[in-house]
RNA sequence: GGCCUCAUAGUCGAAUGGUUAAGACACCACUCUUUCACAGUGGGAAUUCCGAGUUCGAAUCUCGGUGAGGCUACCA
């Protein structure tokens, strides 16, 4: 067969050559420990959290100063595409603070010199290598009609196990002569291209992936699919040629394409191309009905990353709990530097285990409440300011028109040698706060729930409270008035001597405190009482004794 | 159906043939405390999926089961 004569009939219009590309595109300058990785999401939708997750990897990978992470769009699955996600991905991984120093950008004009970072720009550079691999003897025409969905093939695959049929007949067009193809082409026949596989799926091959290590698997012996018959490549063929064009030097991406690592090795050898390491994540899955399954974007909250941010959680502590996920020595370190930025963490690729993990807010609810405790008050102040600007205005508003009030509401046993561990998303903190952000008068009192006596001693015991309490006092010598004063009304300060008889008092000297915190906090929870009254101030405790005293009285 | 991958407590996981199988989250109890969702101490929780084999010795190596996930597309 003359495969230059099989070339110039399928792609008649191509007119560069391969090594066009290879001199527009030259390989990298960079130093010996840098390295060059992707993302390349599919634009079918928002940020899914296993995409974020590998993110993650990339940020650790290339914290090397010329190690390069780029953003490559692979829009080759029309059908799937969704208008304006390329850009809504792009967005949320800024918002992520993850920011790719090459490639695709949103609205804004793509970065780097390797673009465009479009799959669906690219047409004519796949054509040119699809044109030189079919003229070397590497692929040929495949005229049998497509199956149109996911069902049909299914049906077709359930069909086949049934007749023991393995695999579905591809190669019904291999054998085609040059004249048989011609005539095809000359009745407007469209093709797909296939790969002219000269593998043998008997023999082993040795493959080393970067986080499962040495494995064995088979040669390739599938005519794969190269090109569609709309003459879009897929994704196979795609990666092949951008990868290497691109000089990308690590290819990050999940464990469902292990099972294709024979038929890449064999595609790039084909093309002359030198083989790139691979490094295949696991899949976040979750638990439903006791069974394991992948995270799925329609069914699960969590999958969505844009979920983690509208409610609230820093970014950090996510990246922190995926980073665990990745690397579970990571905590340790965490423990031992509470307060180094995590990208000083010491990353293992060959660290990650192959298992699927499953997801667990309670522990990233744990890390985020670490990470929140040991940061100081300007930084919790900044970050829960920048998310109430986004999803909480008139919350964003107070804390701007009360910045210093604000931050020492937010510094509230925040300076202990152990950090208060309460908070561990924005949006919690407006109703965990809230007698101290908002009007006094509308929370609801009820002091049935927490005393028994009259509202005269009651009001009595309040009154006397703000006359002893001074802001500037000790914590010791406020506490020792306190105890006084429960000691004057009734109640009884000595936890023994109370526990002796009950029923001689109104009740210790945790339900006495408990009855203060309630009267001007609405809550039976809430961090130190002492530090809350500082907040708030003698005089506001005065303006919150006269509501309660017009709300007792009604 | 075929092929691939994985399996240690509810979850994440450490332990590279050698103590009583780490640690964290969650759970429970106790202590301290003015409350607590803080802190401290302790606890329960694992016949390392099952069964054989190799070995003085197996979570670890081998074989066979079982279970789960994935691939088997002109999806990525």
């Amino acid at each position: 067969m003359d495969f230059n004569k099989l070339a110039d009939l399928l792609y008649p219009n191509v007119n560069k050559d391969i090594n066009y590309y290879f001199r527009k595109y030259p390989s990298r300058p960079l130093l010996k420990n840098a390295v060059v990785t992707r993302f390349a999401p599919s634009p079918t939708g928002y940020l899914h959290l296993g995409g974020l997750y590998q993110c993650v990897l990339h940020e650790m990978l290339t914290k090397e100063p010329t190690s390069v992470f780029y953003l490559r769009l692979e829009d080759t699955d029309q059908k799937r595409e969704i208008q304006e996600a390329g850009d809504l991905l792009y967005k949320t991984l800024l918002d992520f603070d993850i920011e790719p120093n090459e490639g695709y950008r949103g609205d804004l004009p793509e970065k780097g010199i390797y673009g465009p970072y479009i799959q669906s720009k690219r047409l004519e550079i796949y054509h040119t290598f699809a044109k030189y691999l079919v003229s070397i003897g590497g692929a040929y025409p495949c005229f049998c009609n497509k199956l149109e969905d996911k069902e049909d093939i299914i049906a077709k695959r359930e069909q086949q196990i049934e007749e023991n049929n393995d695999t579905i007949d591809h190669d019904c067009c291999r054998d085609l002569s040059i004249d048989e193809i011609e005539e095809k082409i000359s009745l407007g026949k469209p093709f797909a291209l296939r790969l002219l596989s000269t593998g043998n799926p008997q023999k082993p091959l040795e493959f080393d992936d970067l986080i499962k290590g040495k494995r064995q698997i088979r040669e390739n012996g599938k005519d794969i699919v190269l090109i569609k018959s709309n003459g879009v490549p897929v994704y196979s063929f795609a990666h092949a040629i951008d990868d290497t064009l691109m000089n990308t030097t690590i290819i990050v991406r999940g464990e469902d394409w292990f099972q294709s690592v024979a038929s890449h090795i064999e595609l790039f050898q084909k093309l002359g191309f030198n083989l790139i390491k691979y490094a295949h994540t696991p899949t976040i899955c979750k638990i439903e009905d006791g069974k394991k399954r992948k995270l799925s974007k329609r069914k699960d909250k969590e999958a969505n990353c844009i979920y983690f941010l509208e409610d609230g959680y820093p970014i950090v502590a996510v990246k922190e709990y995926l980073l665990n996920l990745l690397n579970s020595d990571f905590e340790d370190w965490r423990k031992k530097n509470p307060k180094v930025y995590y990208k000083e963490f010491e990353f293992k690729l060959e660290k990650i285990v192959s298992g699927n993990p499953i997801f667990d807010f309670q522990k990233l609810n744990d890390v985020s409440k670490e990470y929140i405790a040991n940061l100081n008050k300007e930084e919790v102040y900044n970050q829960l300011l920048s998310w109430a600007k986004k999803y909480d205005l008139e919350f964003a508003e107070i804390l701007e028109k009360n910045r210093d009030y604000s931050l020492n509401v937010l510094n509230i046993e925040r300076e202990n040698e152990k950090p208060r561990k309460d908070i561990f998303k924005w949006s919690m903190v407006k109703e965990y706060y809230n007698y101290m952000f908002f009007n006094f008068e509308n929370i609801n009192l009820n002091f049935d729930t927490v005393t028994k006596i009259d509202n005269e001693l009651l009001y009595k015991i309040l009154h006397t409270y703000i006359i002893l309490f001074e802001e500037n006092l000790d914590k010791t010598t406020w506490f020792d008035r306190v105890k006084k004063l429960a000691d004057n009304n009734g109640f009884c300060s000595d936890n023994k001597q109370y526990k002796q008889d009950p029923s001689k008092y109104h009740g210790n000297i945790s339900s006495f405190c408990n009855l203060i915190r309630y009267a001007f906090t609405g809550k039976t929870n809430t961090p130190d009482l002492f530090s809350i009254c500082q907040v708030l101030g003698k005089d506001e405790l005065y303006n919150r004794l006269k509501i309660i005293k017009s709300k007792i009285n009604e």
